[in-house]
DNA sequence: TGTTTTATTTCGGCGTCCAAAAAAATGTTG
DNA sequence: CAACATTTTTTTGGACGCCGAAATAAAACA
């Protein structure tokens, strides 16, 4: 059931929706927050003026070389996020090791670290021990003391279960269920959640593009693997136990080929990397594939050898585009998405694929739904991920702390005494 | 972005609660509601009286054989939602005719009307007008003047556009894009929406059971065709367009046989009556589909024929089986619902059905994601998709209408003054 | 009849929004 | 350069809706 308003719930809604437009827009004079949001100047005043108070916001510096140059009336004075409310830490977490970035309550990035581990046989007990340190080392270099630090969030490619903060299953690890983020929250006392990295990617997008991005869209992230982000109705959705959206590990074909999942036919198992390189050199199908990351210039090479027209590479990217059609269409089928994006490595063969890729959905969904949604190659680029997961954790920091403000203080207080 | 929050927002959320909760758990005292919705008892009575004035709710008759019988102090009065508050038409369109119900605020049933016209050769430009005069013939026959009826809600097999009130296309008709919702609206003056009939199962469900139809759950209708329901995080989904969920269509195998809707391959190609026909007949999977309503006796000597063992009558559930079980499979690797739901007459030949579903669920989705979906038959009985309609036209009226109260009047009148 | 118990209502206070008026800060003009 | 115009921001006072506490209502119990 929905929540009971009351004034608590009204002052949490329109101080997010001042927050939120700033996120979105950047600084803002007050009077286009009230047009953003709906809420009146005296409204605006008073919930800016406690904010401010709180830190979380700040006058921003003065320069506004806005197109308008020197209108008339009273200069607007504009307002913005304060870097310093919060810290967040986002990690991106390889088969081959994990990137780190510290962001400033705006998102800026302040620091980064790079981890090389082999974490595929790493010790699923210790492992969240190893996260937590190397939070902790990016601290350290950065000159941030945890307590600054609002939210940690992790991406990770495969299974999470955001509930628990555990990894169910990833191509990353040999073994299954690993626990994170409880690590990470025990030793750091810093809240902390576990995300697939292609949802991680989907936050990112909405963050740069509401009205394209906001309403109901898949976010297809073809490379080492084929994962998918989906977003419903403006939010990235996570199923009931937050581990959704496997788009790669959905069966294209019955007894298809061997997916690195175990199980046969996964549409990663056509289309990800390992795939088309198991396809061009003749493989089995059957061929168990290798958990090694496949390095890029094996991928170069292979295109390569597609665009000269070398048909055991271009069949690869054939049946590649096939299974992902097929899947495409099959997703709409279901949900009817307005767009749907295709990013990843993957995407630089993409003239490669597409051809097969549009006959598939053409053969795959009536016509009256396929019409409605938009395709769309987004290329990657390296901070994607990282991004997104900053993103995403400055979203949650948003909702569970700075939209509460004073009544949170005064009910800490109370629980203090007691 | 979200609405801003005012005391506006503030009394329809609370109205809105109120009456949920009545609609949840029926005649409820006032003290019982503020145990549901979370507000205080001067709330509760503040609220209340103004909903009573409004003519939305009543006390109820004073009956409490409350299983406690008589309890020492201020014995509860009970509150109930007024049925003449406002009433509602649900108009289910099939191939061969459509059927109608005029139900009271309370969701109760006072009038029926069942008209049987070939749809399929419709008129399309008649056609809403058709359906606007069995609507006023209902509510003639029932004695309800226009003026009373708050809302209309038209259920259809096939792809609905709630937002223009059309019939995109469906197995119903011949033509496509045949608007419905417009003419009753002009026509009666009566607010009027055109779903998908497996949505309308799935809004009946959940008024059955919030706990258990109320997370992530795909509701799977099959007989004359295949559809879905698709319930996300307690609401039912319908796409962007309002077109969305069809299950039925996606694709199972490429190249596979001909569906009603022209495409290849379709899940309803290989499990509507039909199909199971058409297999069983040694058809070719090319033969093209006849658009007849199928008896109901054929398809229970089909059954009978396999209980028998007939080899190609058996075979042909399990290619039924195995058609919807990939699908399901898919559909849990998109989604991971909670729950998915299988009702309609096809599951009389469930048990023929099951074991093949079962075994291509296991094929085609990774055992976590398995592990979490409970797969569930709910027999159906007829009236489920008129109820589910009404009940949808409940909630919308109850959101629309009964929640806004007092201001609504207000502006209305300065509307008119204006 | 008085006491106990439970439900409901009344009353006063509080928080938040808003409209209108006032103040602030700048540009324009004779 | 002083008065006016224009635009943004703040202040003020009123309205609305929630809540806690106290009062009232309606029964059972003793």
């Amino acid at each position: 059931m929905r929540e009971k308003a009351d004034s608590d719930l009204v002052r949490r809604q329109n101080r997010l929706l001042l927050i939120e437009a700033l996120r979105q827009h950047g600084p803002l004079a007050r009077i286009e927050m009230g047009r953003h949001t709906g809420l009146s100047p005296a409204s605006i005043t008073s919930i800016a003026s406690q904010l401010i108070a709180d830190g979380i916001l700040q006058e921003a510096d003065q320069q506004q070389p806005h197109e308008g140059a020197h209108r008339r009336g009273r200069p607007l004075t504009q307002i913005d996020i304060n870097p310093k409310a919060a810290h967040v830490v986002a990690v991106k977490i390889s088969i081959d090791g994990m990137e780190l970035a510290l962001a400033d309550g705006r998102g800026a990035i302040l620091t980064r670290r790079t981890s090389r581990t082999a974490t595929y046989d790493a010790d699923p007990q210790a492992f969240g021990q190893l996260v937590a340190s190397e939070i902790a080392a990016l601290l350290t270099k950065a000159r941030i003391p945890t307590r600054r630090v609002a939210r940690a969030a992790i991406a990770v490619q495969g299974v999470a279960d955001s509930q628990t903060g555990t990894v169910v299953w990833s191509p990353a690890f040999r073994t299954r269920n690993i626990s994170v983020a409880s690590a990470v929250e025990d030793r750091l006392n810093i809240p902390c959640t576990v995300a697939n990295d292609a949802n991680m990617i989907a936050e990112g997008l909405i963050s740069t593009d509401r009205s394209r991005y906001g309403g109901t869209v898949a976010v297809v992230f073809m490379g080492y693997g084929v994962g998918m982000g989906l977003i419903i109705n403006g939010q990235v959705y996570h199923g009931p136990t937050g581990a959704a959206a496997e788009f790669g590990h959905m069966n294209h074909l019955p007894r298809g080929p061997l997916c690195r999942c175990g199980r046969r036919g996964c549409v990663e198992a056509y289309a990800a990397d390992y795939s088309l390189l198991r396809w061009a050199s003749g493989e089995a199908e059957t061929q168990v594939p290798s958990f090694a990351a496949v390095p890029e210039e094996d991928m170069l090479v292979l295109e390569a050898a597609a665009r000269r027209g070398e048909a055991h590479a271009s069949g690869a990217y054939a049946k590649a585009g096939e299974a992902l059609g097929f899947g495409m269409a099959r997703l709409i089928a279901i949900l009817s998405p307005s767009r749907i994006v295709l990013t990843g490595p993957g995407t630089r063969a993409m003239e490669l694929i597409e051809p097969h890729l549009r006959r598939a959905i053409e053969d795959g969904v009536v016509d009256e739904l396929r019409r409605n949604v938009e395709i769309e190659v987004v290329p990657i680029h390296t901070d994607m991920i990282i991004k997104g997961t900053i993103d995403r954790a400055l979203r949650q920091v948003d909702r569970e702390f700075f939209a509460h403000g004073p009544l949170v203080k005064r009910n800490r207080e109370l629980e203090n005494i007691a």
